[in-house]
DNA sequence: GCGAGGTGGCTAAGCGCATAGTCACTCGTA
DNA sequence: TACGAGTGACTATGCGCTTAGCCACCTCGC
């Protein structure tokens, strides 16, 4: 059968304590508050079931609304998925490029910084987080493109943030980039478990995160 | 329209270099030659368009068979994807729990032996295990729960691993749960952007993992 | 106050299409 | 003759998206 069997219905998704998270206080203001909201059920059910097994209906019952009525407001549904992984990426930039920490003198201050603030906004939304690591190759080519971009930019602070401190004598002569692509791995890949109801809190995990980057730099916190 | 877009036919996915890996050499010496062909096949659509954006048009296309001849060695398209992902555990956790492993008696030594043992798999199978990695959803709920199963034992060797270092003072108090996930994360995430016409060969980034992780445990190498 | 006309959110119905899977059949080999 | 591999034509179904139209609410002239 052609039946996409979702493991998963929207029903399912709204009471999931795993799918709770921040990701609703994330959508621009000038966006209506149903677009807002369907766009919040648009990402429950793609972090659940992935992007190709969601329907336009799953999306739509999210909100109590027939299928029709996403068409209102979005164009697409790779628009609505557009939408989650743009606003996701743009949002992340914004955090590890913040002024307060590019004024921290330090090399380690910054790069614990830097760390526990891309660690807390993953953890903190990590449902829109995971629909950000899992879903971009579901995005039209011309969308992929935009936000490999916004990816690079975001990495290139990290880069630079160890670049530093291996330059100014901070951190031991690491491999700057494999130790900078480790320490994205460790973040992003809290999106596959993390989850808000669980042991550690955002702000946790970030610090512990951030000690653990220290580490790989080769100043371990005594 | 009701098009699923994939973006890379199997024809592009062929000679695709990012997607060459040792996956050929993973099925079971049982199945025909046929058959391990269509793993193959299958193994770089879904890794390259997901479970979903695939059709068994592409898988079949892959080999230079029909559609319907896929049927013929597979009862059905979920079934193809579960091999995959089942055998890609197996050999997993096989490799984690090899005896000569198990038989280094220094707690750095062994963990050394069993992050590495994990990286060179991941790394050298990179595309089965992008698709052990982000297509387990796809699964259905049974077939999901008999890879839980294998990925709870895969993973209990790695946090004895650490927590017998931590017992026997060899790696510093560190909060073992937290650490192992760490490690796990590393080598995981690698699937994302690995490729074996990279800077690294498999060997030598589980070489550097191994070290990071003997840093992440407050023991770097000098 | 009140009807005419417009507007924006929403829906029921369904179109066109592509999908997973089936089946009667052929072909090659033993 | 028997059988396993493979196929072309097909079915049943579900998909993204469109269309025509409903309805509550607004605006404006009088």
């Amino acid at each position: 059968m052609a039946r996409r069997q979702a493991r998963f219905t929207a029903q399912d998704l709204v009471d999931d304590p795993r799918l709770r998270d921040h990701s609703p206080e994330l959508w621009r203001a000038d966006l209506g508050e149903v677009q807002r909201r369907l766009l919040s059920s648009a990402v429950r059910c793609f972090a659940a079931n992935g992007f190709h097994a969601t329907t336009t209906r799953d999306i739509a019952d999210g909100v109590g609304l027939s299928p029709a009525a996403l068409y209102v407001h979005f164009p697409s549904k790779e628009l609505v998925l557009f939408e989650i992984i743009r606003v996701g990426h743009e949002r992340v930039l914004a955090h590890v490029r913040d002024p307060s920490i590019l004024a921290l003198e330090g090399s380690a201050d910054r790069l614990r910084a830097i760390v526990a603030a891309y660690t807390v906004w993953h953890a903190r939304h990590h449902v829109t987080a995971r629909v950000c690591q899992m879903e971009l190759n579901a995005l039209t080519a011309e969308h992929y493109g935009e936000i490999v971009e916004l990816r690079h930019r975001t990495n290139g602070y990290f880069r630079d943030a160890v670049a530093r401190g291996v330059a100014d004598g901070t951190f031991a002569q690491v491999d700057v980039k494999r130790v900078t692509r480790a320490m994205l791995s460790l973040s992003i890949d809290l999106v596959r478990w993390y989850r808000l109801d669980g042991a550690d809190s955002p702000e946790q995990l970030g610090e512990f995160y951030a000690d653990l980057a220290l580490r790989l730099v080769g100043r371990p916190k005594e």
